[in-house]
DNA sequence: TTTTGAGTTGTTCGA
DNA sequence: GTCGAACAACTCAAA
């Protein structure tokens, strides 16, 4: 065999990071079409995220891999797993293979950048190439820019600008078949990541989720198909699945922004204003990586640096309740408690509990960034922190500051009968819709009737909220003079 | 350079 | 019950 023909047969090693899928997957693609040898691997680096994953996607993690190794196997190979510092393993792996090749999609959080990019020098040689594809965005965030060249700080223009710049790139399918190594490299056990919660809290996760690129198509067609109709007005009520629940896929890649995007362009109802609204928000990720790349601090600092004067409270005892769901606001609550126990929350429980964090309870909104990095499974570096900064006033494009939400009107608007209360609440499960949003203003007698305690079976409000509406008006005003 | 119009998701108050 | 205005400027993006 000679030197030439070797290498032509030398096999390509693909890194999966967060696209843990098959599908539009180029790095895949392109390494399958050679018709060389692919050997697909996933690191678990000591240090890929701003911060350790979070519990609940670590949970998330587990079962994509699981389904991951599956489909690959599927398909003629099998999934190394190692773990360790990337440079090392790769180059390791590189050696124990003979891989002449190493192909990545890229990834555009500050972290990930920063390996990626001193990687590609080090690794990169005469012996070992190294190619890098897109598919984690719609478009790269270079290309997206205002006329005078800069980045956007502002939705609407931003969204105009990515219509105006044409379609983003077709996806591309799953290979039909990965051409296996004479030999795999050894790989660790998944078991062995101890990914899963030793106490089994996430047992109800999968009651709601089911981790996947497999399951990921199939929300994505249901709800292209079905969901999608009415779909501006129901993604508001908590109580129903109007949303197409795609985050957590969308955070570990199992399913590519351009693979939904094109689904919803070929629907014969593409310019609909329920199908632009969701595309809208597949937009508002994009945003998000935007705002991200621009401002590789964002998941720490505020972007207008002047909040930091309004003297956030510690609150210590205060952020415990919240985060336990036992504020004694029962949409808060809810929500709260739908994070926990299913590692997610409506989009607009979302907004109102960190309006209540940051608002009512005064708390920094970094720490309510943290708790949701740790318990959502589709937390995701950029929206994260872009919508807590918006909760908060300081983002880009921001809330006013007199933007404060009133728990209780936003529960009879977005939960009108309670059923998202009384599901997540179930203590609150017997009073009356006229009161369940607050119990606390309810006659002794109905309470009693709906087996309520307050103070006990359920908490009195840890604020009044008009007196913490005004110090929040107050504290907020008081930057603005300072300013 | 200056000007102009506009900007995800709300609430409260008074007529 | 319903409706419009005030809330507070400020900064962005494009012409």
């Amino acid at each position: 065999m000679d030197d030439v023909h070797h290498r032509d047969k030398a096999p390509i090693i693909v890194w999966f990071r967060k696209d843990l899928r098959t599908d539009d997957h180029r790095a895949l693609a392109s390494a399958a079409e050679t018709g060389r040898p692919v050997i697909p691997l996933y690191i678990r680096e000591d240090q890929a995220e701003a911060g350790p994953l979070g519990e609940a996607q670590a949970w998330w993690l587990h079962h994509s891999l699981t389904s991951l190794a599956d489909r690959i196997e599927k398909l003629g190979s099998h999934l190394i797993l190692r773990s360790g510092d990337a440079e090392t393993v790769l180059q390791k792996l590189v050696q124990a293979s003979g891989a002449t090749a190493i192909f990545w999609n890229r990834r555009y959080d500050p972290v990930g950048i920063a390996i990626d990019k001193p990687l590609k020098e080090t690794l990169s040689s005469d012996a070992l190439e190294v190619v890098s594809f897109s598919g984690a965005l719609l478009h790269e965030p270079s290309r997206v820019k205002t006329k005078t060249g800069g980045p956007y700080k502002v939705y609407t223009p931003f969204w105009r600008a990515v219509e105006a710049g044409g379609e983003p790139p077709e996806p591309v399918d799953a290979p039909k078949v990965l051409e296996a190594p004479a030999r795999f490299p050894s790989s660790e056990a998944l078991a062995d990541w101890g990914l899963l919660p030793k106490r089994d809290w996430a047992a109800d996760f999968a009651e709601r989720w089911e981790p996947g690129e497999t399951s990921a198509r199939e929300k994505l067609e249901d709800f292209t198909e079905s969901t999608i109709d009415g779909y501006r007005a129901s993604r508001e009520r908590t109580w129903e699945a109007g949303t197409s629940r795609l985050s957590p896929h969308l955070a570990m890649g199992e399913i590519s922004p351009a693979r939904i995007w094109h689904a919803t362009r070929g629907l014969s109802k593409a310019d609909t204003a329920d199908v632009i609204t969701f595309r809208k928000e597949l937009v508002w990720r994009e945003f998000a990586y935007h705002l991200l790349f621009h401002n590789p601090d964002m998941p720490t600092e505020s972007l207008n640096r002047k909040y930091d004067k309004l003297g956030w409270t510690k609150g210590d005892k205060d952020f415990d309740r919240w985060t336990k769901g036992l504020t004694g606001f029962p949409i808060v609550d809810a929500g709260m408690r739908e994070l926990w126990r299913y590692g997610t929350m409506h989009n607009r429980v979302r907004m109102i509990v960190g309006s209540f964090l940051v608002k009512d309870l005064l708390i920094d909104w970094r720490r309510g960034e943290r708790w949701f990095r740790d318990t959502l499974v589709d937390a995701d570096p950029a929206s994260n922190a872009m919508n807590w900064q918006w909760v908060a006033g300081c983002g880009a494009d921001a809330s006013p500051f007199f933007r404060v939400f009133n728990p209780i009107t936003q529960g009879e608007k977005f939960d009108t009968d309670g059923l998202y209360v009384r599901e997540h609440v179930p203590e609150l499960a017997e009073l009356p819709s006229k009161w369940i949003h607050h119990p606390f203003d309810a006659p002794a007698a109905v309470l009693a009737k709906a087996g309520v305690k307050l103070g006990d079976t359920y908490p009195e409000p840890i604020v009044d909220h008009a007196k913490a509406r005004d110090r929040a008006l107050a504290a907020y005003r008081n930057i603005k003079d300072a300013a």
